[in-house]
DNA sequence: AGCCTTTGACCAGCG
DNA sequence: TCGCTGGTCAAAGGC
């Protein structure tokens, strides 16, 4: 409710100083050679880090790679200094691709992570400008894989629709309509830096399946790059302005060939990178339950461990829709973190009949698109089964897709957008599929699925772990959005659909792009078979 | 009247 | 089994 008031205050905070993204996907150019340090002191601008690959391997690895790439990434951005960004290339190509228009992002930096890919090189993340939303990025064609192609700005199918009457609405949609032009370009974030290239492997994932996906926003300090220590990675959050957002789902939708083998080029899918990190300046804080289109009814808020502010549960007041978000939010208003479960069943509501505000975001959009395309939609409806996952066991992430944004409201000319929207987007891609197999299994994590979750446990690992080791770091959260979906099923190339249920790095085989075959991945193990099985 | 928020208690998973 | 922690419930109150 008080969102807008908030996002006044917000958004004053969260403005960047500068926008300036520097590393749009810098995890996407996949140059080995500096990888995530490099990535980092770029991203320190804020700037989007996507996970590579690497991340994804086997459990143990996985997590003490993905702790790293997370920490890497959340060392990545701080704010002050973001370098002019170039965002035009790839999402000018990639709008080109889309056959729609898309919200330019700076993709230039990323390029092809196959040649360049390194096992280093891949970073986990890859970076975004920091004046780039989350929501803004997930609407891009690049993260969105084709095959399920859904109504979304992604598509070119995706229409704003909804939206359009309130002018709170209207804003926050107009920043995606145009968006939409290829005219677009993230207004409120003048400019992007260079990439850096870090490591990088495209966060996109292959094609193929992506089961888990999860998109962690978060807003970062910068950090050393190469360091992976947690603490380094969280505590740094200072930075309001950052966030950083982790993703990986996206790509997996994809089911052309083509079109995911140009994606994989392009963006150097990294079939393993579950996460797609990227920073942008989150600078409103809706209230978590108002602005993504949906209408959200709190029902528990509680202080967590590890978490300077309170941790607000929301649950989607549609009936039979069972999405819930986590919140939390700075006593200021901040939004630090968001986290998405599920999938909503059921298109945004229109404007004028969102309870709070109505504000939807592409994401939000997105997600409701898809759910009506998927028809269930619901990966969450049947069940809360939060996935696995490692702590309690709710909003594990295993299937789920996560996207964690921090306060991501960007600003637009006008308008802000509110990262919460993508957030919500992020809940399109969820696939039902995982969500019987939630239901049936309980919790199921499928090779992604598995790295999702490790990459979210490991998230929260890394939280955790900063919180506890510098906890007064912290003191400054970043925003992130987090967005959990499932898909573990992929449309392949090959025409046919496949699930993902495992996945592995081999030692060999530094590339997991390389590696994934139809399958899709590298090896596979796993924690996801395991699940399988139950 | 209906919906939402608040908030303490309860539950479940994990070590 | 116990304690810790996160997530959820549900009564109470407010809008
Ligand atoms: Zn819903």
């Amino acid at each position: 409710m008080g969102g807008f008031d908030e996002h006044g205050g917000i958004m004053r905070d969260w403005m960047p100083p500068s926008s300036n993204s520097q590393s749009f996907f810098a995890g996407m150019l996949g140059d080995g050679a500096g990888s995530t340090v490099e990535k980092h002191d770029n991203s320190n601008d804020g700037g989007f880090t996507f996970p590579g690959p690497d991340r994804q391997v086997s459990e143990n690895d996985d997590e003490s790679q993905r702790d790293q790439a997370v920490d890497e990434g959340m060392k990545t951005g701080e704010f002050g200094e973001q370098k002019a960004g170039q965002r035009a290339g790839l999402v000018e190509r990639m709008a080109a691709r889309a056959g729609h228009n898309a919200p330019r992002l700076n993709t230039d930096i990323i390029k092809p992570a196959d040649g360049s890919q390194n096992q280093q090189a891949q970073s986990a993340y890859l970076t975004i400008s920091p004046n780039l939303s989350p929501g803004a990025f997930l609407d891009s064609p690049v993260f969105l894989s084709n095959s399920l192609v859904q109504p979304s700005p992604t598509t070119g199918k995706f229409q704003f629709a909804s939206n359009d009457n309130s002018n709170g609405d209207r804003n926050k949609d107009n920043f995606f309509e145009e968006s939409n032009n290829t005219s677009f370009a993230f207004k409120p974030f003048p400019d992007s830096a260079p990439l850096p290239r870090d490591h990088v492997n495209p966060p996109f994932m292959s094609a193929q399946s992506f089961q888990t996906n999860e998109a962690v926003a978060q807003s970062e300090k910068q950090v050393p790059p190469q360091k992976i220590e947690p603490s380094q990675t969280y505590p740094d959050f200072t930075e309001k302005n950052n966030f950083s957002l982790q993703m990986n789902p996206f790509q997996a939708l994809n089911g052309n060939s083509d079109r995911s083998q140009q994606h994989r080029e392009e963006h150097h899918h990294d079939d393993n990178d579950a996460y797609q990190r990227i920073n942008g300046d989150s600078t409103n804080a809706n209230s978590a339950s108002s602005e993504d289109g949906y209408n959200w009814r709190k029902y528990g808020q509680k202080q967590v461990k590890g978490s300077e502010y309170p941790r607000s549960y929301y649950k989607c007041t549609h009936a039979n829709c069972s999405v819930k978000k986590k919140v939390e939010r700075s006593h200021e208003g901040h939004i630090t973190e968001i986290i998405y479960k599920g999938a909503h069943n059921h298109p945004k509501l229109a404007p004028n009949r969102r309870s709070g505000i109505g504000s939807s975001n592409a994401l939000s959009d997105m997600q409701g698109d898809v759910n009506e395309q998927n028809g269930n939609g619901n990966g969450v409806d049947g069940g809360p089964v939060w996935g696995t996952n490692t702590r309690q066991g709710h909003w594990g992430q295993e299937n789920n897709f996560e996207v964690t944004s921090t306060g991501m409201a960007m600003q637009g000319q006008n308008g802000q957008y509110e990262s919460s929207d993508a957030v919500d987007g992020s809940c399109t891609f969820s696939n039902d599929e995982e969500e019987d197999d939630r239901a049936t299994h309980g919790s199921v994590s499928l090779g992604y699925d598995g790295e999702g979750d490790e990459s979210e446990s490991k998230r929260r690992k890394v939280e955790a772990y900063a919180a506890d080791v510098s906890g007064a770091t912290r003191a400054i959260r970043e925003p992130r959005v987090v967005v959990q979906t499932t898909s573990e099923v992929d449309i392949l190339d090959d025409g046919y659909r496949w699930r993902k249920y495992g996945q592995k790095v081999v030692k060999g085989n530094p590339n997991p792009s390389a590696s994934q075959t139809e399958q899709g991945r590298p090896g596979v193990t796993t924690s996801a078979q395991a699940q399988a099985a139950q």
